[in-house]
DNA sequence: GTCTATAACCGGATAGAC
DNA sequence: GTCTATCCGGTTATAGAC
């Protein structure tokens, strides 16, 4: 009887901390993406992090013990988003659609997660230094599947021959645009950010621009 | 006699110390160029700046008093040499030379000097905190120039109608890619940097399909 | 699991001799 | 104009009380 209780407290505390520890880990990792993407690495520090998530720094410490790992642990979300956007391409099978569909979903990621971009997009401006391996072996496998079915389109004359993984390069570039050079735009833009109208013109005339470019829509 | 020499020798004391001063700067900007590049302004510190151009960080300071003004004058080049890449847009009269040529520029600058590109891209990711200014004022004045051009190419059908303005972000993203991406595309490209033939056929790709895409072609 | 205090270190900038 | 030594402020990370 007693080992029981005492069994089933230890599991009830046990919980109730992994809880605590889900819950302060996902307050952590929302602040670091904010200041990450603000300052970049260097220019993050802990404390400020531990600022925006509103907790003492030793805590942030005590869930994360060095700022690489808090750092790995961003970069680890935002690349698993950046392979799931895939989906709609590959559900498609026409080229119109499956790239429509692809090049939409990455604007709206722009968009809706420009934090995110942002880190991706330091990170590789300085070299890739923490993600180099991911990138040669998990996103160049991602890349070849892609690049296959594109190959068969060009083969079944649906699109004009064009080397698929420039044609990737240029989609990843225009979209993630909007997002990493928001700052650029806003000052071109009378300061204001995009309007959702003017947003969503922009997508129009990006994939329009593309779908055509590739002649697709011959 | 006595007073003429002196001068003399006063002149050519101050003649040789400011080529002094020229020439360290010099060393001591294309060290920073460097440096700013590999390891963004903040990861950038005094002392890799000096020991790149070889002298010893107190004569860094002698040069440029603190970090923020080396920064500010590597900016301002990289700010010239963006500005003077639209000569060959300007020159020419047809939309398909004036486009063709501004992105071929644009491409060349890419390969040429991806550095400069990506000190750029790190300043617009971090909010330009610097260059604001000026990219409200100088750029958007430049920007409403080229977009004066495109709208008569469109009001003359000489390609589709379309947002000017977003035609030129989708340029300057898809060019300015292969140099602030580079380590990705090197990471998707057996761990090679593109050689000179690719670079070569990812110019004319991302050309023509840009020119197609927009009508010019047709 | 939380928090205050602090150790250990590093970077920007300068003083002052040469 | 050059260089060594140093100051000062800020950063990561941890010790140890609660």
């Amino acid at each position: 009887m007693k080992n029981d209780e005492s069994l089933v407290k230890v599991r009830t505390k046990s919980v109730r901390k992994n809880q605590i520890r889900l819950s302060n880990e996902r307050r952590i990792l929302a602040a670091a993406v904010k200041i990450f993407a603000g300052f970049g690495y260097q220019g993050a520090t802990t404390r400020k992090i531990a600022e925006e998530a509103g907790i003492p720094k030793a805590n942030l410490h005590y869930y994360f013990q060095t700022k690489e790992q808090l750092y790995r642990r961003v970069l680890d979300g935002i690349f698993k988003d950046w392979l799931a956007a895939a989906n709609t391409f590959d559900e498609c099978v026409e080229p119109i659609e499956a790239l429509r569909g692809y090049i939409e979903t990455k604007m709206e990621l722009s968009r809706k997660r420009p934090l995110e971009s942002r880190i991706w997009a330091e990170e590789i401006l300085r070299g890739a230094p923490l993600i180099q391996h991911e990138l040669e072996v998990t996103l160049s496998a991602w890349l070849d599947t892609r690049v296959k079915r594109i190959t068969d389109w060009i083969n079944a004359g649906r699109i004009d021959a064009l080397n698929p993984r420039i044609l990737m390069f240029m989609i990843w570039a225009v979209t993630q645009h909007f997002a990493d050079f928001e700052s650029q735009i806003r000052a071109l833009n009378q300061q204001q950010n995009l309007s959702d109208n003017q947003f969503k013109e922009a997508k129009q005339q990006v994939t329009r621009i593309i779908l055509k470019g590739i002649g697709a829509l011959d």
